[in-house]
DNA sequence: CGACGACTTGACGTGTTTCAAACGAGGTGG
DNA sequence: CCACCTCGTTTGAAACACGTCAAGTCGTCG
């Protein structure tokens, strides 16, 4: 089930085989794409695969080349937050301190690009553009976690679940027509609802005509000014 | 009332007049505090006054020197979230884009040491630790939003209260008796929660006798095992 | 003392959760 | 090819935690 080969480079069998839209890494030429199409090495990991667990030493960069990611926190009896899905392009992984905060969990079969953090880290002390990336990088991922927790805060579940399809179509790149790679209980746990809230405001917006669902995992925006104004 | 007044450095008229637990520089010798004391300039701000707006330009950084800041966003209809509060010591504005996401407002009469992005960012590029820390102190900024997105997302209100006095607690080095800076209305506003939902969670834990509330800005925390077992 | 703002308390309403059952697509085996 | 199982999803009914609305209290300041 956990079958994690790591090859020295992407293989064309990996990226061929990966899932849809494998990221180019050759189109977007920044520095840290640059650093892990060097010293990377391409690993592919299986649904539902844990990539590091919580708590657990961050030895290493990640950045998707295919497939969905989930970053996750869990309470003791096992209430779980998801902080963030990763798409191709992006890179995770990115704490400063000695232990990652995050559990990381495949959602669909991924190829994930790694690198050793000491590596990029010795990198970045002679490259400034590299150095300032890390640090942009993670500034990014400050807004959105500060985005999410106005959702999560101040959001009724119409709100939460709009926004959530926006912010996955834009990120897709999908002018209509959204392929969720996640499941219902994987939505829930990032927005900070159950799956039956999710379900129920799924087929309430359809009823709005905001959105069709021609299977569950797909949906299309038909009014997306419906839910725009439900965003804020 | 919004008697913003900028001195070269921290004046002694200033300091001295700053509420509780002024943040002392010296005693810290990170980078980051080192570059503030050198070029940076003492700004007293007053009680509820902006000291930067959701949106504008992120012309500065900023250091609390004494008193206390709350980072807030709003929804268009005026709903509020608070995404951070901070205590001295404490770096903000610290986003690496072009403008600040946040709103930034004085909690109590503060003084706040403002340096300009730009000097910060030149010295940066000279000294590696400088940048590492602008790298570390984002990242530890990160790793707070993603505990609060755990807590908006999955805690019920009496966890909600209870880690944030915990975590207050913590930060403020205090054993036992808590001074809060803030309102109920900004407690809420950082728990998601209403201000009558605080107020009733608050007699409830002392109730339950883990606290006790000799004011209302003041808490004693007597049992913190009890709100140990709530944190998680 | 009176007025104002911040906080607390009460009664009631409601959005979301909980518990439970039914549905549907995909896969396996007879 | 169809019966059957499984797992993810949808739908329904009831319970509950938190929000809303409305008084009432407390502390502070003029």
């Amino acid at each position: 089930m956990s079958v994690t080969e790591i090859v020295p480079n992407v293989s064309e069998r990996h990226v061929s085989r990966a899932a849809s839209v494998p990221f180019d890494a050759a189109k977007q030429a920044d520095a840290l794409t640059e650093a892990f199409t060097l010293i990377g090495a391409a690993v592919r990991f299986d649904r539902n695969t844990e990539i590091f667990g919580e708590a657990e030493p961050a030895e290493y960069f990640y950045q998707v080349v295919s497939g969905a990611v989930r970053m996750y926190k869990l309470l003791s009896d096992g209430r779980r937050q998801i902080g963030a899905f990763h798409l191709p392009g992006d890179v995770f992984g990115l704490e400063a301190g000695q232990t990652h905060r995050f559990g990381a969990e495949a959602i669909a079969t991924s190829v994930i690009r790694v690198a050793r953090r000491s590596a990029i880290i010795a990198l970045a002390a002679r490259d400034h553009d590299l150095a300032n990336e890390l640090w942009t990088r993670t500034a990014d991922r400050l807004q959105l976690a500060q985005d999410h927790m106005l959702l999560l805060g101040r959001k009724n579940a119409e709100e939460r679940v709009a926004s959530f399809l926006l912010q996955m179509a834009d990120r897709a790149a999908a002018e209509r027509t959204l392929d969720l790679p996640m499941s219902r209980q994987d939505i829930a746990d990032y927005l900070g609802l159950t799956i039956e809230t999710v379900s129920r405001t799924l087929t309430q917006l359809e009823g709005k005509a905001a959105i069709e669902l021609p299977s569950s995992r797909r949906v299309r925006l038909c009014n997306r000014a419906a839910l725009q104004r439900l965003n804020a």
